[in-house]
DNA sequence: GCCAACGTTGGC
DNA sequence: GCCAACGTTGGC
């Protein structure tokens, strides 16, 4: 049984961690993600293997940078355990972890960024539900369609 | 730096 | 269980 391979957006903020550090360091623990729908999406949602579009957020020109793959299956987010650590949870225990994250794999950098400006653009063809182009726009992990990957994707061979 | 959106917390 | 207060995200 293999199961239809599955796509994903997640959000990272350059100056903390961005798809140059991906590119660096090659595998990556997606540590820090306190929304629990995020966190869902991660551990009811994520197989190895499945597509990543890699979002810089909070940044001059936020956008799609590269692509990356989901490199092993949930488990508990250490960082929720060290009480010096900036994503420290005093709620969480070991027994009862509260969060959990995936390793997430490099594997290219985008041609050029597919900026969120030209991705509005196309709202209307990638659904009204589309967390990038709704209102608010805040979750930092959600899945894409294969529909919606490849309509993003194909954004990067343009010229904006 | 501002502020709208929105998730979480805690008093009642 | 409601909801005001508060904190965070993220575009601009």
């Amino acid at each position: 049984m293999t199961a239809r391979k599955r796509y994903w957006l997640m959000k990272s903020e350059p100056d903390a961690f961005s798809i140059d550090d991906l590119q660096r360091v090659g595998t990556e623990p997606w540590n820090g993600v306190r929304n629990y729908q995020a966190r869902n999406f991660m551990r009811d949602g994520m197989k190895v293997g499945d597509g990543i579009l890699f979002y810089h957020s909070n940044t001059k020109v936020p956008g799609i940078v590269g692509l990356a793959t989901v490199a092993s299956e949930a488990y508990p987010d250490d960082t929720q355990f060290d009480p010096k650590s900036d994503y420290h949870d005093p709620k969480s225990t070991r027994e009862e972890p509260r969060w959990m994250l995936v390793d997430v794999a490099f594997e290219r950098k985008l041609a050029q960024v597919i900026a969120l400006d030209e991705i509005k653009l196309h709202a209307d063809e990638l659904g009204e539900g589309f967390p990038l182009t709704a209102k608010g726009n805040r979750l930092s992990v959600f899945p894409v369609t294969a529909a919606q990957w490849k309509r993003l994707l194909s954004l990067e061979k343009k010229s904006s």
